[in-house]
DNA sequence: TGTTAGCACTCAAATCGGTAGAGTGCTAAC
DNA sequence: GTTAGCACTCTACCGATTTGAGTGCTAACA
């Protein structure tokens, strides 16, 4: 595909169209737009262009005698354009995320649907992914006579509860060594890392409680493999039947469904794909836009999904995204996206 | 209104036409059902019958020469009667439910998502509600230079982490002192009962470490709120567009946004509600079906919801319930429910 | 050579009339 | 009390026609 310039009226029309066509969802005219603009074009002279771009590929006419839309590519080079220009435009959303947010999981909700109401569109968060979970501590205390309670704290400042089945009370002393043992032994080391040479080790050091060393360790796993697993979260998904070229066929029960499921969502922030967006869509900073057939998951076609990578802190980072019609108003979504990107990193460096 | 008992040849037509509407969601004719049941009676008379039944208000006719079609009140006879006949059929619910789900909220998003798969329908499944919560044990521990863990375990058995931030370590002696002052003059105290006298006593104790009580006190607050507030999971939303009676106009539209909104669901099981019902849809054992305009939420007029009251332990209850057109398959979504009622005491004694 | 006016042409969407079919209500006969 | 028959009603559907927005092309103009 030739990567030809377009000279600076072909541009000026093109983006005439597109913002024409943001707006109003409908096809759109060669007169309209000799109105539209400043040019001081005729229709006619329009009608040229148009169909000059619409050969290159930049347009497309739903059938004759309609007027254009922006094609997959037109879109593409708008949001190009757009991306090289300053967005700026900080609102309060600092205000509603400041308040303490404990668990990372509400902060994670609240940013959604903060998103999605903010836009008019659907939007999707990820919980963060590290590499891979360390034990950084754990702990074991009496909770009745039957229930123990492990405190696991991961790397990351993760706390994670678990309650054990024991079959009797342990003393507290008892306890306090067995803690021991097992901060000694496990302190710093991924689920890989514990082997069964380890775990023999602490159960010849755990004597006669090793029985419940077992089911500690279970726990542990479940623990790490738990916090492992990428969880999305999505709210504004009924915005979407707010434009009648998604909610027509059953295009909107399929992606309502593909939110509602969650599971195709996280082919979104899938390494291999982050990696090839790069040079695919050719972004600046951390945005990426993925515009009708961009976008990996059959049912967004008709989509334009734009995401961005938040970092939690060092190398540890997640994904958050939008997902609207083509003709969505990129600039604004772009906007909202990166000043909440800096907003978050302030909570995050704050912390 | 008179509750005139229908005759059992009105009775039999009633259900013949409710069943078939069931099926099929179109309006049915008098010809359909004379040749549909065994009375064998001609359309002609079917069609006198059907009169009364309307005029009773059992039939509704969308309009003039079209068929008929149950009113609210002849979907409420017909599901009143069915309850009233043995609902068994066993199925394997179990079996998905019975693994290891650790976390109650896993199990209740599995309940939902099992029920939605089910039936077809709309689910949707409430957190327990207990009366007030209670701290059964905190303790504190050191997670680095400047951040301690809170281990807040709730009266059943629920444990909370809250991170608080500490401007200083603190000793191992320190925090055993100020676990014991916590833990003599907090236990079994609900949010109510932790009053300033007992406050002030605490810090009196806790002598130059004052300052940080408070951010525990705060911490053990937002953890009893925190559970206290009762958390609605839906699944299978998008199973309502399946439904044209549903998804015309901008109703689905409103009762999806009702399903991802949660809020309003909440309605579904507040006290006074669950109380009243008891009479109005004089039902039997745990299961109330509402009707049509018997639903509280204004965006499921034309729904029928079936929930269900499960007990996790005494005194703890949360509601599960099922979202669907009028036309549902009450017998079906009973069943399930009752089934699965009694599949999820069994989870719960087993615990 | 680029721009414009004019005109014939195309096509989707709206409008209109007519028909078919399902179903009813009523009456008269059994 | 039941049934057959018939006139009547109303929706859904089909097809033809119209409307209007928009195009492409050609010819004239600066």
């Amino acid at each position: 595909m030739d990567t030809d310039k377009l000279d600076s009226r072909k541009m000026a029309i093109l983006n005439a169209i597109i913002r024409n066509y943001l707006e109003t969802g409908e096809p759109v005219g060669s007169r309209t737009i000799s109105k539209f603009t400043d040019l001081s074009l005729s229709s006619a002279t329009i009608r040229n262009e148009m169909a000059d771009l619409e050969e290159l590929g930049y347009l497309v006419q739903p059938h004759t005698s309609a007027g254009r839309i922006p094609s997959d590519k037109g879109y593409r080079l708008y949001v190009d354009k757009m991306m090289e220009e300053k967005v700026e435009e900080v609102n309060n959303m600092k205000e509603v995320l400041d308040q303490k947010a404990d668990r990372i999981e509400n902060l994670l909700k609240k940013v959604a649907k903060l998103l999605a109401v903010n836009t008019n569109y659907a939007s999707m968060i990820t919980t963060p992914k590290y590499r891979s979970r360390k034990l950084k501590f754990i702990q074991l205390t009496n909770v009745d006579d039957t229930h123990l309670l492990a405190i696991i704290f991961l790397e990351g400042n993760i706390p994670k509860n678990k309650v054990i089945d024991a079959d009797h009370r342990y003393e507290e002393s008892v306890l306090l060594k067995l803690n021991i043992v097992l901060n000694s032994l496990l302190q710093d080391l991924d689920l890989e890392e514990i082997n069964m040479s380890i775990i023999q080790k602490i159960k010849e050091q755990a004597g006669e409680d090793s029985a419940l060393i077992g089911r500690v360790l279970d726990a542990i796993g479940e623990a790490i493999r738990e916090e492992d697993n990428i969880e999305v979260y999505t709210s504004g998904a009924t915005n979407i039947l707010n434009y009648p070229e998604l909610s027509s066929d059953d295009g909107a029960k399929r992606l309502l469904y593909t939110l509602e499921d969650k599971q195709e969502l996280a082919e979104l922030v899938d390494d291999k794909l982050t990696s090839e967006s790069g040079e695919r869509t050719g972004t600046k900073g951390d945005i990426q836009v993925y515009i009708g057939n961009e976008t990996p998951i059959d049912s967004m076609k008709n989509c334009s999904v734009v995401t961005a990578t938040y970092e939690i802190e060092e190398g540890v980072y997640g994904k958050v995204g939008i997902i609207g019609p083509k003709r969505m108003d990129y600039d604004k979504v772009v906007g909202t996206l990166k000043t909440l990107m800096t907003q978050l990193d302030e909570i995050f460096k704050k912390k």
